[in-house]
RNA sequence: GCCGCAGUAGCUCAGUGGUAGAGCGCACCCUUGGUAAGGGUGAGGUCGGGAGUUCAAUCCUCCCCUGCGGCACCA
């Protein structure tokens, strides 16, 4: 029999019979191992102890101890004795895939019924039955008609379109534990057992098209976690508690910023302490445009369906645009009008006003563009995803010749601006060309380099994102991770070759003849609202203090104080602090209390005390203690508190 | 938009085929209390909207709206 060699994660080699499983190696190591081992690496793939070994490779085992591989197994063990679970409850379920996911795994079924919380309940209970059966767990590589017959036969059709899909030349592999089978890749464990029984839950149950395909049957996805202890499920529990009390819409009503109602699905009614976090980021955003260049512009919200046509709009986005029909009593005919998704068509109508010469760029035109977009209904959330919200948006008009310069001299402005707001780091990607798009080949090598080199000059590394560019142009995206982990993709800069040329924007160049501008679509924040969102989640409400929406209450002690009170708030207010008096008729605690679950960052507590000796009793947000100072030392140190980071 | 779930007082929620309840909040009164909820009294609801079944609907059925969790979408 052939020989091969298998070397080991110290560096030394063995020789083994071609065909040796991972088993058999670790057997031949020690009998503990052998027992303890779940699964190997062998030549850098995620091996199955049971899959043969036919060449020469590396190998490392695995235990339990191995983070990676062992929640890899767990989670998709799971996934399957999920889906045996509920074959075995409710027979004639159709299975379709079960895949890992983060923290856990889900699986779609095709069933009439609905799943129901009871359901999952059941579920749970049967697959703890399962894992106690301690099936071994057995698999064989299949021929593709053997496969489709069998799936034929048992009347799985997902599963026959599924062996379908599997490339030629990839092995089509079946499992089975107990009478159970399941076409999967692997790897699993060797028995059903070997799940921790106790560190994984059903979360919930909710709709999924298969293949992700809307035009496709909808299925019913149940979701679950699992880890590899009690323990860290309910870590994991409890981190999800964490994250659900810091959700902004939870918190938008605890401290009073914002609400949103039927009568206006999509859009934010900002109450007073809200829409002081609205303006503070406004006019700090407002001084960064002013500071590198830009100049600020503001246009119309209804706009003739004439400028959508040209644009492009009309035809490729009418679905997301509220139309709106301008009946006008004098007009021969109605005006069929569009309440402005996007601000880029305006800003190009600003830029067409005149002769442009060639000196005037780059031109950067920025607006706090109130835009109205019809989200699908589904896709609403919060303040984060709305119909009518505002950006932060600016077009560069400019040459070829300009974008690299322009984008690195963005890039700082945009770090810049993420530093001040408390996100040190940030993600960049890069979209490339799409099969479908317009312009030359040529101009696109020259758009695509500049963005990378910019990126480059600037500092940063991006991952790339292949075809995924817009049609117009490639594009930079921004993420920012927040404080608890979560992605959001809020800056973003796009090259657009096609829209000064649809609207015949030109400039007089050095030769004396029209030419047209490159536009660069740029924005750091993305919307207002959902920035505002994703600040109030990251600071879980506790905005740094220049952005606090209240920032300082004056609580009274005795009502004696309450002159006092009044002088401490005005001193404060004259400073430019947003600070307000609580003289009500209740206890310090009682107003203490309310004043932090309201998240607000100082409260001065006045009592007989500091009205006879001029001082403030100074309590911060989270701390339990409290500081006694005197007045102007306190207003001094509020005032420079309350300054934003870019006028320091 | 699709699948599922939900909608009862400002908020969080209980409840019933015979037109409703709690806690918090709010108003008023007592209380002037020293750093996370002092006490009392009271007001407050077309039970999301419409239609149907029924002697009778907040409750059962259907349609619609809105929200929530996913999916799809975010050019």
């Amino acid at each position: 029999m052939a020989e091969i060699s298998l070397t080991f994660p110290d560096g030394t080699s063995r020789s083994f019979p071609a065909g040796v499983t991972p088993a058999e190696v670790a057997a031949g190591i020690s009998g503990s191992l052998a027992k303890k081992a779940i699964s190997a690496t062998v030549s850098g793939t995620h091996w199955d102890m049971q899959w043969p070994i036919t060449a020469n490779a590396s190998i490392a085992i695995h235990t339990m101890k191995d983070d990676a591989q062992a929640l890899e197994l767990i989670r998709h063990d799971c996934a399957h004795i999920m889906a045996r679970a509920v074959q075995e409850l409710w027979p004639g379920v159709k299975v379709t895939i079960g895949p890992v996911i983060e923290n856990g795994f889900y699986y779609d079924f095709d069933r009439e019924e609905p799943f129901t919380p009871e359901d999952l309940g059941a579920i749970e209970a049967k697959m703890r039955e399962i894992i106690n059966l301690r099936d071994p767990v057995t698999t064989e590589i299949w021929d593709r008609a053997r496969a489709v017959r069998h799936y034929e036969d048992t009347n799985e059709p997902y599963k026959v379109e599924l062996v379908g899909m599997i490339p030629e030349g990839q092995p089509i592999r079946m499992y089975w534990h107990g009478d159970w089978q399941d076409l999967c890749r692997g790897p699993h464990f060797q028995t059903t057992g070997q799940v921790p029984a106790d560190a994984f839950k059903l979360m919930k149950v909710a709709g999924a098209y298969w293949r992700g395909e809307s035009s496709r049957p909808m299925l019913q996805r149940i979701y679950g976690v699992a880890f590899r202890t009690r323990q860290d499920l309910k870590d994991h529990l409890t981190f999800l508690e964490e994250a659900e009390k810091r959700d902004h819409r939870r918190l938008g009503r605890e401290m009073d910023l914002f609400h949103m109602q039927e009568e206006a699905p999509g859009q934010v009614f900002w109450h007073p302490n809200g829409w002081n976090i609205y303006t503070a980021l406004q006019d700090y955003m407002r001084r960064q445009q002013n500071r590198n260049g830009y100049v600020e512009v503001n246009t119309p919200q209804v706009v003739d369906r004439r400028l959508w046509e040209a644009s492009g709009h009309w035809e490729k986005y009418q679905e997301h645009m509220f139309v709106v029909e301008v009946d006008e009593e004098h007009a021969r005919e109605k005006s069929i009008n569009a309440l402005k998704p996007m601000n880029c068509p305006c800003h190009v109508e600003i830029f067409k006003q005149g002769l442009k010469s060639y000196r005037e760029l780059p031109l950067r035109m920025a607006e706090f563009g109130a835009c109205n977009r019809y989200e699908p209904s589904g896709a609403l959330h919060g303040i984060m995803r709305v119909r009518g919200f505002t950006q932060d948006d600016a077009h560069i008009f400019c040459r070829e010749a300009h974008i690299e310069e322009e984008t690195r001299r963005f890039i700082e402005m945009l770090s810049a601006v993420y530093r001040d707001l408390g996100f040190e780091e940030f993600k960049v990607k890069f979209s490339d060309r799409p099969e479908m798009r317009a312009g030359s080949d040529n101009v696109w090598d020259k758009a695509e380099t500049a963005l990378k080199n910019a990126t480059d000059a600037a500092g940063y590394t991006y991952t790339l994102n292949p075809g995924e560019g817009a049609f117009y142009g490639p594009k930079l995206e921004f993420v920012l991770t927040d404080a608890i982990g979560r992605d959001w993709q809020c800056g973003t800069l796009q090259v657009d070759f096609v829209l000064p040329e649809r609207l015949e924007a030109a400039y007089i160049a050095e030769d004396g003849a029209k030419h047209r501008p490159v536009m660069l679509h740029r924005a750091i924040l993305g919307s207002f609202e959902r920035f505002i969102g994703i600040l109030i989640e990251n600071f879980a409400g506790r905005l740094p203090f220049w952005l606090a929406p209240r920032q300082v209450v004056v609580a009274s002690i005795v009502s004696d104080a309450d002159a006092y009170v009044h002088e401490v708030t005005a001193a404060l207010k004259a400073a430019g602090v947003r600070a307000e008096a609580d003289t009500r008729n209740e206890k310090i605690n009682y107003k203490v209390r309310e004043h932090s679950v309201g998240k607000v960052p100082v409260i001065l507590a006045i009592g007989q005390k500091e009205v006879e000796n001029r001082t403030v009793s100074v309590r911060r947000l989270g701390q339990k203690q409290t500081e006694v100072m005197d007045l102007d030392t306190l207003v001094t140190g509020l005032r420079a508190e309350a300054t934003p980071p870019d006028l320091r």
